[in-house]
DNA sequence: TTGAACTTTCAAAACTTTATGAAAACAAAG
DNA sequence: CTTTGTTTTCATAAAGTTTTGAAAGTTCAA
């Protein structure tokens, strides 16, 4: 297998990862294209090489630029806009962590306390039930929360140490 | 609110949640409810509560009696088939990883694996960054799969050792 | 101010996934 | 063997998602 070969299919492999995820085909192999090319992007340059149109493309790195995994860059003396992936892996993974703990464990949990708040006769053998399964589920997302956000906490812990010794 | 309004309400949060995932609504929905039965239930019971088709839920119970998450139970003098869902959320969590391990890290890393093994000049400077590239992702994942089946491996170490306190 | 280069939006079309329900298959009881 | 209650299959329908491309919007140099 050659360069261009192995680029291509792995292009094809994480995106087909990503749909198995929440994340969209297109969106997937777009941050794949960006993660194996050294060099700034085009919204041009992204079209051509996957085969798609101007409004998908446009769409699409809007969002990975949301989720924190694609930078817009500005190249001198160029008008249009390129853009760059960030290469560390583990910043992607806690990016991604933060992003999806955001949109789904943050909503489960608020839902879960609500439900443990369910009114009626205290005697009721399957009431109580309930608010046991509730409870048992509630202390495993409050687990997996704080594990979460450690992994998070981690990574920018690392960025802000990296960075004062940067500018000190 | 009460405990019906409670119920629905769970269902059907744990519902979009899964569809967020990879897994169906009606998979997720289906998972909740009997997460929330202390009784097991039937095909029809399901098709009732949910107000879905016969097809809809064989395919799904199925479905998640794959992933080990529901089984199948015989209620005696009963022709029907029952159906209960592993009520231990650690379990839960555990069969869940278990399958999407399989069916999504497992497949990439083979990918991974032939990527790294890409031919050209060992001079060329594409080549080298993006066999660089990969080594990295492959790294994470490495240890991405470490960490998943430690996780795996405690659960079923706990659950043996308990069953062997059963029978002892 | 104009117009060329570029980006963004959005309604409609293409595609993908999921659900339905009638029919086939199966299994227990008579 | 036949009847009856039940599960499974599968072609088709319905719902949901993604993509397209033309039009509108923006920016900037001249």
């Amino acid at each position: 297998m050659n360069l261009a070969e192995a680029k291509a299919q792995f292009v094809q492999t994480w995106g087909s990862l990503g749909a198995q995820w929440g994340i969209n085909r297109t969106m997937a192999q777009i941050h794949a294209l960006l993660l194996v090319m050294p060099d700034p992007l085009s919204a041009d340059d992204i079209m051509a090489e996957l085969n798609i149109s101007r409004g998908n493309t446009n769409m699409n790195v809007r969002e990975l630029i949301n989720w924190g995994l694609v930078e817009r860059v500005l190249i001198p003396g160029e008008r249009k806009e390129f853009f760059v992936a960030e290469k560390d892996i583990w910043k992607v993974a806690t990016y991604i962590a933060r992003e999806r703990k955001k949109r789904e464990l943050d909503p489960i949990m608020k839902v879960l306390q609500q439900l443990q708040q369910a009114e009626g006769d205290p005697r009721d053998k399957e009431l109580k039930a309930f608010k046991d399964s509730i409870s048992n589920i509630n202390k495993f997302a409050s687990q997996t929360d704080k594990t979460i956000s450690a992994f998070i906490k981690s990574e920018e812990n690392w960025f802000y140490s990296s960075l004062l010794k940067l500018i000190k």
